[in-house]
DNA sequence: TAGATGACTAATA
DNA sequence: CTATTAGCCATCT
């Protein structure tokens, strides 16, 4: 079991219309300071389509650069397409969209 | 093995 | 709000 793996299974967890930073799923891992391995993990290992890796953005509300998997078009399709309206900057405003873990009860559900 | 890189974040100015 | 600096750690060369 590594580190991927949760990662993984945490962004699996993302319900629609929310989305995650790397900093939050790192949190929720129990390893805060790995925030940018969880970016490894999405880049080097996307599992396409059955990870929602479009969920996952930066601290800023905005998607990172190398988004790998159809670009960042698409991936603003897709979160335009859960409901989640973006910024005229292009940002979203995580104090609306920002997934809470709380309230899915995922603390138990994390280390399956 | 060592140094550089990166889908990051927090602190500081 | 933005720009810069430092810390972080798995992976790459």
């Amino acid at each position: 079991m590594g580190f991927f793996e949760d990662v993984y299974r945490v962004v699996k967890m993302i319900p629609e219309g929310k989305v995650s930073t790397y900093g939050q799923i790192a949190s929720l891992i129990g390893q805060p300071r790995k925030a940018k391995i969880v970016g490894w993990a999405l880049h080097s290992n996307p599992y396409r389509g059955i990870v929602p890796c479009h969920r996952v953005v930066n601290r800023k509300g905005e998607l990172s650069g190398a988004f790998a998997f159809g670009g960042m078009e698409e991936q603003r399709k897709l979160l335009e397409a859960e409901g989640i309206v973006f910024n005229k900057d292009g940002t979203i405003d995580l104090e609306k969209y920002l997934w809470n873990p709380e309230l899915d009860n995922i603390s138990d559900n994390i280390f399956i």
